[in-house]
DNA sequence: TACAATTGGTTACATAAAGTAACTAACTAA
DNA sequence: TTAGTTAGTTACTTTATGTAACCAATTGTA
């Protein structure tokens, strides 16, 4: 019954960035701070989730929220020092991913 | 209109990772070959999950099966060469979280 | 012989999360 | 006045996850 436990803080650390769409969100905010739309764009992901995880990643410390009341309105998402500590993940998972995933077909 | 895309590689690596509980079995399975029940307790899975997450780590090449006809059956989960080379991307995982994850309270 | 225990699952159902598309506020330009 | 822009939100549908009970094969026990 002696259950070996998994260390709470990776076990933590993992539930972030195993959540759907965080990681490409980091990972699209590693080259540098970014709009909404453009978010919205690059990943795929629609505005009702972007806007929900981008909330949750500001409230971790991930990413920062910058207004710029222009005309129209800019708002710039940045990762924190917090956030940009995950570029060797992310990193990582790229050279994995370069060794391991087969090139998807050329969809032209 | 010309969106940068995301790496297509990366995105599979990704969605792989973005997977709930499968960050954790492959952690848990570097460990180790590891049966059915062990990793339930360990990671806090449910027999309907662990197996369905099996079985896609399976079909992906992460995970191999193997049965001892032993009474009761033993049945082993067991990392590929594939699931293998995961180990540093958990490394990093693993010391980004000792970096920047808070301990949690100790719960005595 | 019947009953219990073990492993490695599966099934059925309830709840939570994600996908989709239409809509909105604030502002400016025509 | 109408249309266009950005950065979202709302309502609704579909999919994924959580929960708990159940099952087959085998052996050990009363």
């Amino acid at each position: 019954m002696d259950t070996s436990v998994i260390c709470p803080r990776f076990e933590s650390a993992i539930s972030i960035l195993s959540q759907r769409w965080t990681g490409l969100i980091i990972y699209q905010l590693l080259s540098g701070p970014q709009r909404f739309s453009q978010l919205t764009e690059v990943i795929g992901i629609s505005g009702r989730l972007l806007s929900e995880r981008l909330k949750n990643l500001e409230v971790q410390g991930l990413v920062s929220r910058t207004v710029y009341p222009e005309t129209p309105v800019r708002i710039e998402y940045e990762l924190t020092e917090k956030g940009k500590s995950l570029k060797p993940v992310m990193d990582e998972i790229q050279s994995w991913s370069q060794e391991w995933i087969e090139a998807p077909p050329e969809t032209k």
